[in-house]
DNA sequence: AATGAATGAGCCTTCATTCAT
DNA sequence: AATGAATGAAGGCTCATTCAT
């Protein structure tokens, strides 16, 4: 029963539940959701089989612990630089940090995007978890554009794009798919177009 | 074994390998690739489960010639586009143009598109035909907008650029997630980005 | 899904489907229910794992086959003394019939009947079976005395009656569990019980 | 390991032990034999899962000491009436008694009765305690019965026999399984057929 | 070429029991 | 004596693939 579920508050047992949810991120990371069964992941976190169950109700729940993990290490670090960022407000430099931002979490964390996002076609939660993580951040940057006295003129749909646009060359530049584009080039290009987006 | 695997050539066999193809589209679409076992598609096929394995190497051989298909599907009408552009070229016209064929594709095969998307992550060779259909696109629009005598600095990334960004537009718009997004206004944005790209 | 479940009507698979229930009955009778893994019923009958769940929705669906084999073999005999009672009737005679016939039944069938009636306090479906099969045969046996002219006052409860204590009777001599019992005696006790219930 | 239990002298252990029994008395009663587990058990005797293994060898072994108190509670209160019966006997008025006392043992224990009895089948040693518990009351009856004077022939297996009936009318009367039977009229059928049986 | 029954490896999950503390 | 986290074997069931016909 899911009610059987431990909340673990000592320290070793939240390390031991940390272990497997990195496990998971892991093997998520590197073969898929499909691709993992649950043996594997505690094998690679160092526990048994059953003891998985003892703090996760099911395999899902363990891409959902990653996926909120996964969340938290996105958002929080795109949200501080629009909120740190040093006034009179130089848009360019600000674009190009969160495009250089959005870049190193693409780095880091590419696979396991894909592996999530693949998985909010099927599974409702995923789904909902990821719109509101755009929700988030569109919010968030909107009302601090708005604060640092942004023309307020369609300004969500302009962060909500721009950001997209990001995400997009990030992808791009992270994974290097298309030997002919030359990805300098096209970060001016990006640059430019946010400049443009926001002046 | 692979090397078993007929090349059909009569008609009938053409047409039961393609009503195959086309289930596994369907289920691939609705219930996604591991949602969908090989009894099911060939029960909407109307064939049995042991000839599956006389046309299709494995499961995975459908959803190759699925991806195929799908890739002549979304190919073809954007490359018409651009091809069959009346001259003199109005960009913002030819903008609307895209961005509404875009939207109308995704209207139709945004499902299957997040299925196959989302196996290219663990499969190369799906992997490997994504990028090669982003290069086609690409080639084929640079080259035609060349033709055109649009300035050559950086076509390859514009043109690259301009496509993610109608794409990122057409999936927000198809699946509708935001609810404080004005998809009309962003298109009004987009198209604007895409005229300044151009012009 | 359930409703892939094969309903065998060529020979070869009804046999195969009859080999399955005969495994089924012939475990849960030695192990009962939860002592018999469904690996085990394949290999006893003979078949792969997997084949079981092509005719079978799931482990308690043999079961409830092996119930309705049951139910049948253990009504029909019943029925038939009653019916084919030679008249006049003579109720030590025909109490004689029935009782041998119970102990009869109870030889072949004690081990399953205690291993499904065990289960009938878990599984209301089981318990229905078990109801409706103490219904038919008190019914059809009230009803052929009733035919044969018998007093009806309480028919149904003397019938019925009668039919616990005949099992009863049965179990215990079919187990023999008392050693200080003398089962001979005692039937002559039941029967002299029968026969003062129905003169 | 069986040699670690401990025999608790101590006041609280033994109470610990009491509540443990209760426990599996009340699952085993609820939801049967396999559909309790020792966790469960633990939780509501309020211990630890550790601990159920400082008193009890294993799972089995609760139940054969749950079986051990039901025993008990149904023995006892059966013998008291044959026992402090007041004389002269009036036997109608002595197979009232036991039958009503029969049907509120059952009314209490019916469900824990079943569990247990659906284990006999498998588990040699609760068979043999029920075994036991029928040889302990059919000879504390006979006993007394012919203390008071009764006609000693084949009497076992009269007061075996009684028994029996009794126990069938009080399972059917409690669990009121079918819907055409009048109990009342059938409890005076039960009593008519014991006044019988000792006259 | 075609059928669909059959195979069996593999997966998720449970739970009686043990063990470190 | 006591805790409850941890173990790991075992079980029910699925499904890609094969095979007898």
């Amino acid at each position: 029963m899911a009610s059987n579920i431990r909340v673990p508050k000592q320290e070793r047992s939240i390390e031991k539940k940390n272990k497997i949810i990195q496990a998971g991120y892991e093997l998520f990371s590197e073969v898929g959701y499909y691709g993992t069964n649950t043996a594997e992941i505690a094998k690679r976190a160092g526990v048994s089989t059953g003891i998985v169950y003892g703090y996760f109700a099911d395999k899902r729940d363990i891409l959902i612990c990653v996926l909120e993990i996964y969340i938290d290490n996105v958002y929080t670090p795109l949200a501080d630089i629009v909120e740190k960022t040093p006034r009179p407000v130089d848009v360019r430099r600000l674009a190009l940090s969160v495009i250089d931002k959005t870049i190193a979490l693409h780095t880091r964390y590419a696979k396991l995007h894909n592996t999530l996002h693949s998985l909010a076609t099927t599974d409702e939660a995923v789904n909902a978890q990821f719109i509101a993580l755009e929700n988030k951040i569109t919010e968030q940057m909107s009302g601090q554009l708005l604060k640092l006295g942004f023309d307020p003129t369609n300004i969500t749909e302009r962060v909500h794009l721009a950001m997209n646009i990001v995400q997009s060359y990030a992808h791009e530049t992270v994974f290097d798919s298309h030997s002919y584009i030359d990805y300098a080039a096209m970060k001016d290009i990006v640059c430019n177009i946010l400049v443009a987006l926001f002046s």
